[in-house]
This record gives structure tokens, C-alpha cells and sequence, in this order.
DNA sequence: CGACCATTTGATATGGATCAAGCGATGTGG
DNA sequence: CCACATCGCTTGATCCATATCAAATGGTCG
């Protein structure tokens, strides 16, 4: 009705091995599952899966997405180098999974943290930090969607330069459509509002998915 | 820029289940704080503030929300007799909440609680399930904030009824302001649906705040 | 009864969607 | 290595769903 890529459908997965574990968590959950290479948009998990597995990004990045019945599609968090994704509370996957690009992730037997999550306190911490993640990202996602295309666009260039140290420059590993899905918009409306802020200063746009932030200020005025 | 209320300042389910030894959980929190009452729209704690308590609403019902600078406001939850709120992961509230008419609340420490969750798993896991149903109310308000005026009225109506053993006659707390900034529509907007939806046949609005869901199938064709 | 507040309804404006090209980059087969 | 097909992105023209502005109606309470 509104926006959004219209999806047909695919499907292509399956996770690794494991091992035995007694360290503790952080990056050490490294040494409990092993990588393994996707390609880009290959599904990594469907939604309503039972959820088997946690999964950290090496490389690359990661999508999850529903899609209504009538095809809409949104996105509900993107995954960067480093971060951990696939921790479902429930039982089952609520989101499905694929490769923005080329990417390697790691693959960990939930059970094992669990299992471990219930010796270790430090670990169930961890787990909760985790969930709580999680939870503030939805939130700011509801709040993100509520304003103007301006603001979702603003908004989102600042989510990945903070997500990448604060770095004032960005690399887009996604494309303009991902970008739709995620704020709500349309293809052409994100490639507008690009175009607007780089006229108005705010931006630079040397490559597609380059992006410098020149003025900070003039971006977080649009952020409400 | 979009809806919302501009902002200046200032019945009764159960859940069920539980288990083992000592106090546990579910309707036995209720011996573990006291019952305070709230007048409509008073504040029962405010964003950033430390979440030292956790509520229960016991008559009435609560709305939790934000406002950006420029005044809109987001409701990201209501919250009916029975449902549990104010449980924050991180040590601070993410959302002010309100009472959203005159309501009683059961207030509990959250030292109690963690202290108990400590000892006693099966209260871990219900505070872990909690988490889980707040991780699930904000995925699924993101998903509703991407669809059409109809969609959004549509889905909330079922939401309420729902939560309301799934009666086909709902009778709504909250102020048509209210729903509108839950739904990220205007109050005209929601006005004006709800008299689509009754020319419609969907549903009867025998009196403002009274709703009766007269076809399921057409409301739900509408939500997607 | 009168004042106020919530809701509905009407008229109009507008931000973003939709429909439609055009364009540069990338990749493939000849 | 080129020619062409494809893909991702941008830009333009127009449409439409929802916002905004405005007023009327209805309900509640002192």
C-alpha cells in the first residue's frame, strides 16, 4: 500500500558445529560455535523457525525482516561486524535472517549458552544485556517511524556513524531499497531526502553508498 | 509534523501458572506490595527515571509514552487490568508512564524481586518472559506503524479485543488522543476510520468508547 | 442550564507514494 | 575487449492518503 520491496520468496540455510565450552562470554563465545560464509541475500534463519542458534556478524552485515501477506516488507534491524543477533526469547525466530552482503558470521548452538547462562551468572547477564538491546532497538524503531522522511533519514545516517564509532564517514552496506524497508519509506523518497540534505549542506554523497556527514548539527535539527 | 498530541508537561485477568517451593510468582507477587490508586492522567513515573518498581494494573489502565522535543507524542504500550509494566531492562525507564483513566496499580519493589529471581528460577524465568512480551508488543508496533489508517484501527481493535478474552464487544479506556498517538495517526484520522469501518458493517460504535467488532473476517482482511 | 471537553464531520493542503523515464556502473556473452 | 543487458539509483510528473484547519455536535459535570 505504502512502500516496501515486494516479495516472492527463497530460502537456503543451514547452520554448523560446536564444541564444549567452560569460558565465560563476550568474545570468547567465539570459541563455542564456528564461522560460516554467506552470500549476499541468502537467508540465514526464517521467521518461526525454532531458534537453535545465536549468531554473531564477523563480516558483512545482516537483515531481518516480515513480510505481510500482501508482500510489504520491513526490515527490523540491521546487523553490523560485531554484533550479535538471532537471541530469540520465545521459542522461535519472530524475524527472518539473510545477507545484506557477502558476509561471515558465527554460528553458536544456543543451547550451550543456555546451559552455560545457567552455571554462570555473568553469562545470564549477558544474555539479559542481549535482550535489552534488543528491546531498546524496537523501541527507537517505533519512534523513528513516527516522524518525517527527513528525520527517518537523518536519523538512520547517525544510528550508522554511531554504530561505527561516530565516524563522520559511512559506508552503506546496504542498498537504497533496504533503507526504504527499514524507515518506512519508499526508494525514491530515501534517494530524495539523500539528495535534499547533500543540497542543504548536511551531506556529502561521493558514491552511492559513501556517505559523509558534514554537519552533525544540521542533522540531529532535523531529529526532532 | 505528522499527528500526535502536542505536549506542554507536567475488569481484571490473571496470568497463571507457576511453580516449586516458597513465594513464587504469578499471582503471588501481588503479596509482595501494595495497592496504590492513580487519577486519570497522573504521572506514575517518568522517562530516565530509575526503575526501582515494578506495577501491576489491578482496575483501570495505563498508557506508557514518549514525546520528542517538538511535543508529538508516541504511546508505546497500554497497559489493562492483569498486565505487568515498568520492568525495565536497562536500570532506567525508557518511557514515562500514566494512569490513562482512574486506575489502582499494585506497586513492587524490584530489589524483592531480583533478589527472588536470584534464588529461584522459575521467577527468573517469568522475568525473562516479561521481557519477552515487551520485546513482542514493540516488534509488533513496528509492524502496525507501517500500515494504512484502516490497517492500524482495524489491528488495534483486534489487539484490544484480544487482550480482552477475544469478546466481540470492547469497551476502550483510552481517549480517541490516545489511540491516535498510538497509532501515529492524527485523532481526525481515527475518527474517521472508525466511521468507514462502521459504514462498512465491520464494527457498531454504539457509544464512543464502545465498540462492537461485528465482522472479524473484514477486519482482519483489513490487517494485512 | 451553561461551560467545557471529547468526538465527529467538512474543506483544503501537502508529504510522500506511485508511475515513468533516464543514467551510470557492473557484469556477461560473443 | 566491446556491446549489450541488468541492476541500482536518481529525477520528474502526478496522485492520493492523511494531515491540517475549522466548525458543529454531543456528552458530562458543577
Amino acid at each position: 500500500m505504502l512502500s516496501q520491496t515486494m516479495i516472492t520468496r527463497n530460502a537456503t540455510r543451514q547452520p554448523a558445529e560446536r564444541r564444549a565450552p567452560a569460558v565465560s562470554f563476550g568474545d570468547s563465545i567465539e570459541m563455542m560455535g564456528s564461522v560460516m560464509p554467506f552470500a549476499r541475500n541468502v537467508e540465514i534463519y526464517g521467521e518461526n523457525e525454532p531458534a537453535e542458534y545465536l549468531y554473531k556478524v564477523v563480516s558483512g552485515a545482516v537483515r531481518t525482516y516480515k513480510v505481510l501477506n500482501d508482500g510489504r516488507r520491513q526490515i527490523g534491524s540491521f546487523y553490523l561486524p560485531g554484533d550479535i543477533f538471532g537471541l530469540e526469547v520465545g521459542g522461535k525466530h519472530a524475524f527472518s535472517a539473510e545477507a545484506v552482503a557477502d558476509s561471515k558470521v558465527l554460528v553458536i548452538k544456543r543451547g550451550a549458552l543456555v546451559a552455560l547462562a545457567g552455571r554462570d551468572t555473568g553469562v545470564a547477564g549477558q544474555l539479559w544485556t542481549m535482550a535489552a538491546a534488543e528491546l531498546r532497538r524496537a523501541q527507537d524503531h517505533v519512534m523513528l517511524l513516527i516522524k518525517t522522511a527527513q528525520e527517518r533519514v537523518a536519523g538512520f545516517l547517525m544510528e550508522m556513524s554511531a554504530r561505527n564509532s561516530g565516524a563522520s564517514e559511512v559506508e552503506l552496506p546496504m542498498s537504497r531499497q533496504d533503507i526504504a524497508d527499514y524507515l518506512g519509506l519508499t526508494i525514491e523518497t530515501v534517494s530524495r531526502t539523500l539528495t535534499q540534505l547533500e543540497n542543504s549542506g548536511a551531506i556529502a554523497v561521493p558514491s552511492s553508498r559513501h556517505i559523509v556527514l558534514r554537519s552533525r548539527g544540521a542533522l540531529s535539527r532535523l531529529n526532532a
